[in-house]
DNA sequence: ACATAAGCGGATAGGGCATTCCACTTGGTT
DNA sequence: AACCAAGTGGAATGCCCTATCCGCTTATGT
């Protein structure tokens, strides 16, 4: 018997037992991610997945393939918001709309912050669809300074240097990270705008940040 | 003998060979810390020491005194520079010329990168630098939006978000590291100036930041 | 029903880390 | 010179991590 059309990837299809264990261990893993960042150990992941941790190390031999399969869902919705604004009618308003969406779906999710933020030369796919959302991106800058209300000196790799600067925001800034987040975005916004009338969002009260900047027990952050 | 007049903190004056040993741990936690962040182990910073592990605790209880103790200077320089540009004619130049010098001290030390986006509660002397070196900021603000240079809706929160902001850049940039902070204070610079006639550095070439996303191994970088 | 390949998870090896303990050494004072 | 409080470093403890091994279980095709 053939393998199922979908399957190609794999070599054999999996055993449905198999499989299960599989989709649980993704699910459990894309919990873990969005609350911890990718920083989450493959045991904590099998535990919350109700695995054994052979079957996880089985499933996925390095992390960069959990990850990768735990964030194609959303680097597809990454894609496909950066296609969609490039068919608003206002390039800049499609712009302006795909830098919030992608900042939001990092502020929603720890680890897709980061994975928006790396490489991962190995995760064909994941890249692919990173790579295919970039250029739709790049399409709509030429557009947007066409119209005149992007600045002609921006360059697509601000768009990467955004997102690393929105993920430290979001890392940093414990409670207030939304706000701060969609402070950081309206500042970047108005930075971009050809004219500057963008307006801002308000920034976090300064308790709520500085509450925020105490941190909690995290990778890179001091116990005591 | 009465305590020597710097040494009212620390109870009694500690054995010459002790005060040796401690100069050692803070040099070497500084070149570590400088280079891997404040991730860096406490096990790691006793061996480039020199000194047994022991010794360490026994000086530092805890991790936070140990950075406190080290980025004291830093933290004093921070201060110094805010108040220097405090004295500066122009406002604007020295809001401009402090904000570059802050996000620059960050390039150069990533443990201080990351000082600058934490609130150490406990470490009394350190906070009260950062809020002298903050309440100078504050000072330069008021001038700078009446010398009409500076935007209205600048807030002081906006500077704790921008160093959150660019630690994340030079965490994740690599090699790029600081060509692409550099950018980024170009572009936050140009959002807060009034009159957006800001220049802006050049960003990163697309291959150099491409393969400054690939992450080394590092605290909350994946292995594998 | 049964054979068997596929899959399972506990156990284990090997490492790093924070933290404490303790027998030994040494600087400073008398 | 001798004493001892102060200081030392290494060992020990206990935790968590990655990665692999291996004997047992089970889904699946006949």
């Amino acid at each position: 018997m053939e393998p199922s059309p979908d399957a190609r990837k794999r070599p054999r299809r999996l055993r449905c037992d198999a499989e299960l264990n599989r989709d649980r261990i993704i699910d459990a893993a894309r919990k873990v991610y969005r609350r911890e960042g990718l920083s989450a150990s493959m045991a904590s992941i099998a535990r919350a997945a109700g695995v054994g941790i052979a079957t996880l190390f089985r499933r996925f031999p390095t992390r960069t393939e959990l990850i990768a399969a735990v964030f194609e869902d959303a680097m597809e919705r990454n894609r496909a918001a950066a296609v969609a604004a490039g068919a608003n009618e206002s390039a800049w308003d499609g712009f302006r709309g795909y830098i919030e969406t992608v900042c939001g779906l990092q502020a929603d999710n720890r680890g897709f912050a980061e994975v928006l933020t790396m490489n991962f030369g190995s995760a064909k796919d994941l890249e692919r669809k990173r790579q295919e959302g970039f250029a739709a991106f790049t399409g709509l800058i030429e557009r947007a300074k066409a119209e005149g209300r992007l600045r002609k000196d921006f360059t697509p790799e601000d768009l990467p240097i955004l997102l690393m600067a929105n993920a430290g925001v979001l890392g940093a800034a414990g409670d207030a990270a939304g706000e701060a987040s969609r402070r950081l975005v309206g500042q970047m916004l108005r930075a971009f705008a050809a004219d500057p009338a963008e307006p801002l969002p308000p920034a976090p009260a300064p308790k709520r940040l500085l509450r925020g900047m105490v941190r909690q027990r995290r990778a890179g952050a001091p116990a005591n």
